[in-house]
DNA sequence: GAAAAAGGTCACTAGGTCAA
DNA sequence: TTGACCTAGTGACCTTTTTC
């Protein structure tokens, strides 16, 4: 008896729970039936629009109205701009998005498969057609390499393997797949700390590599500093592309979730893009580094080929700041290097395209890293890099000497 | 077995669902197949009816007859207002109306263009990658001209026919053959004189040019001179880097050494490099010229490609300053023309690409121009072309009227 | 192991496009 | 201006993962 009494007692108790459960209004547009989603309180729909429309751009993507439209359970579906406002106002966390979990097995079978089922049409429908990106083939001078001499094709992969050998791509794949096996709440947690992490060894990637680098190594340690300063968000930024594209970090949530949070949903999707874009050879890319961080000034500019000697540097005193003449004679042997590999690899005409690509997508880069700058904890991470690595340049040169 | 049965089941219920809702009758004109929109169950005509006119006042908008038409299937076309009136009153709700999508990026071929081709080729036009990077391949659509109208492509001839008939590349060619077959040291005297011929005859070239486009002829002269002092610096260092590389001055020792002694080193060394990467496509350069010159600001600006229709322009009065919408409207003309030649003769990649090249030329030439004006006797001789041509424009008008 | 809170599927109905 | 045909956004209903 007292057990029955105890059993309809529950039973009330969870019909009143379940009650007053549905009766929780959505904070986004007041409807019933509201759970917690996000962190907010809010309403089966406007749980599935926030995780839909995530990645809008709230900046570009305007209100068509004025801007302050009514997001209520009627009208809620007039304007995405205002709602998807209001998710982000009343708190939803677009950190806690997870990663798809794939197809799922369903056990349902519908109805409009069914009717349809003979026909193929439908599978050959929804079947994804694959990027049409090839790698390129090489050309009929493949076996010319005369453009090149032996010294600068060993140059050439010497900065690759130099590149490479200091590329931080495995410690980034390793942050991310380490943090990927932690549970949800804990990788909320250490995302911010990570990401930081993950940006800050581009930066310290590209001092180390350029480090090496003879005619930077024999530059004297002001002038090396002068470079660097100038240079480093270019060529860090860069740099961090060509390792992103390497680690295929598009595909990682947890990469975008902790970059979505640290920078906003347009940089994030504008360096989505620009990482998607990269130009396929990544040769080119690495030799680029070089050349951009023995510019003369932090725009681009790359210089004419002239008649270079490289000998010519090496009998000028290397115990001068960085002056133009300098500079440009360094760069040029990078260039001319580039250029010859270029036209080696691809023919004239299609060397000529390629360098526009590449050249467009440095310039798209340097936009992103420019604004990427503009968020205080980028913009002291890399100061904090900058004069961390002039004490160590300094503190070399005391050694050597 | 069960299987079978249940499947069978299905099938002809859903077939029997299918036929009941294809047989529902729209509540406003009676038609067959009408579905729930706006609230209303009504057949699709009357759903895209209803939001085209959902601003409609049918207070001040009357029905040309009693106000009491029928509508119908076949009658519904008849009188708008009352059509609308029916929509109102069967309850179709103007609150269930959302904001606008923005523009589908699909790009289509037009269904001409489908029924000519087999299926494979529709297959990869329609799956257009976003990406520089893609070789270019022989493209299927290069000999099919339907991108262009026919008016399209006779003004993109008789642009490129006209530029070529006030093209200064025989008088480039002659002054510096002549100048060549004196002895070196008379032809050190002339030089200067004949660098400074040289290069004026690009930027009056550019002015004959222009003035017969149509839409420059049909502007005002107060109109003209501000386009023509806004973009001459541009216009005509862009049409000398084109009439230069037609004209092969680089290979030219008397050219080179007059535009060493004009403009010093640094920008010889430049020109001869922008000259040097001129694209190969020079159709496309000489479209770019007007394009340029009808530029709202005398940075270069290649607007989006709106609807244009040309109708518009001639409809509206052209005796007065050019605005900047009148002025993107011309300019849009020569853009759309641009663009679509393009992918009609290289595809999409490769026309991205290619864009991408002469756009960073474009840019390269700007900065010489930049530089070249810096230097007096260059400056000088611009002004006083410039003040030549708006004389000459205005006394045209004069005689004209 | 159950509740909570993620994500997946698909029918439905918005809006866009283009040619008549 | 109209309407056939297209793509895209919504939300009811479901499965999977995470938390406790
Ligand atoms: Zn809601
Ligand atoms: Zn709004
Ligand atoms: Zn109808
Ligand atoms: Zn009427």
């Amino acid at each position: 008896m007292a057990f029955s009494e105890d059993t309809s007692t529950n039973i009330d108790t969870y019909d009143v729970v379940q009650a007053f459960k549905n009766s929780q209004l959505c904070k986004v547009c007041e409807s019933e039936n509201a759970r917690m989603n996000f962190s907010v309180l809010c309403c089966p729909p406007c749980k599935v629009f926030f995780r839909r429309n995530a990645r809008m751009d709230l900046n570009t993507n305007q209100c068509i109205y004025d801007g302050h439209c009514d997001v209520t359970v009627k009208s809620r579906q007039i304007c995405r701009y205002c709602r998807f406002k209001k998710c982000l106002s009343v708190g939803m966390q677009r950190e806690l998005i997870r990663a798809s979990h794939g197809p799922q097995n369903r056990l349902r079978v519908n109805n409009k498969q069914l009717a349809t089922k003979n026909s193929l049409t439908n599978i050959s429908r929804n079947r994804i057609i694959f990027s049409l990106d090839v790698i390129p083939t090489l050309n009929l001078l493949r076996n010319d390499r005369s453009l090149l001499t032996v010294e600068q094709w060993s140059l050439l992969s010497n900065v690759v393997n130099v590149y490479d050998a200091k590329s931080p791509v495995a410690n980034v794949r390793n942050i991310l797949s380490i943090q990927s096996s932690f549970p949800p709440k804990i990788r909320l947690k250490i995302a911010a700390t990570n990401m930081m992490d993950i940006i800050g060894s581009q930066f310290v990637a590209v001092y180390s590599f350029v480090e090496v680098i003879p005619e930077f190594a024999a530059m004297p340690p002001s002038g090396q500093a002068t470079l660097m300063e100038r240079n480093i968000l270019n060529t860090g930024g860069y740099s961090g592309v060509v390792i992103f594209r390497e680690a295929e970090v598009c595909s990682s949530e947890v990469f975008q979730n902790g970059f979505l949070s640290k920078y906003g949903s347009q940089l994030t999707n504008e360096v989505t893009k620009v990482i998607g874009r990269t130009p396929m050879d990544l040769t080119l890319l690495k030799l680029l580094i070089p050349i951009v961080m023995f510019s003369t000034c932090s725009d681009v500019v790359i210089p004419v080929i002239k008649n270079v000697d490289r000998d010519n540097i090496t009998r000028e005193e290397t115990g001068f700041l960085p002056n133009t003449k300098h500079l440009l004679k360094i760069q040029n042997i990078y260039v001319e290097i580039m250029f010859k590999y270029m036209i080696y690899r691809y023919g004239y005409d299609e060397a000529t395209m390629r360098f526009a690509g590449i050249i467009k997508h440095f310039l798209d880069q340097s936009m992103c890293s420019k604004h990427a700058n503009e968020v205080q904890a980028h913009a002291e991470m890399v100061e904090t890099i900058v004069i961390e690595s002039e004490r160590l340049l300094i503190s070399k040169d005391r050694i050597d000497q």
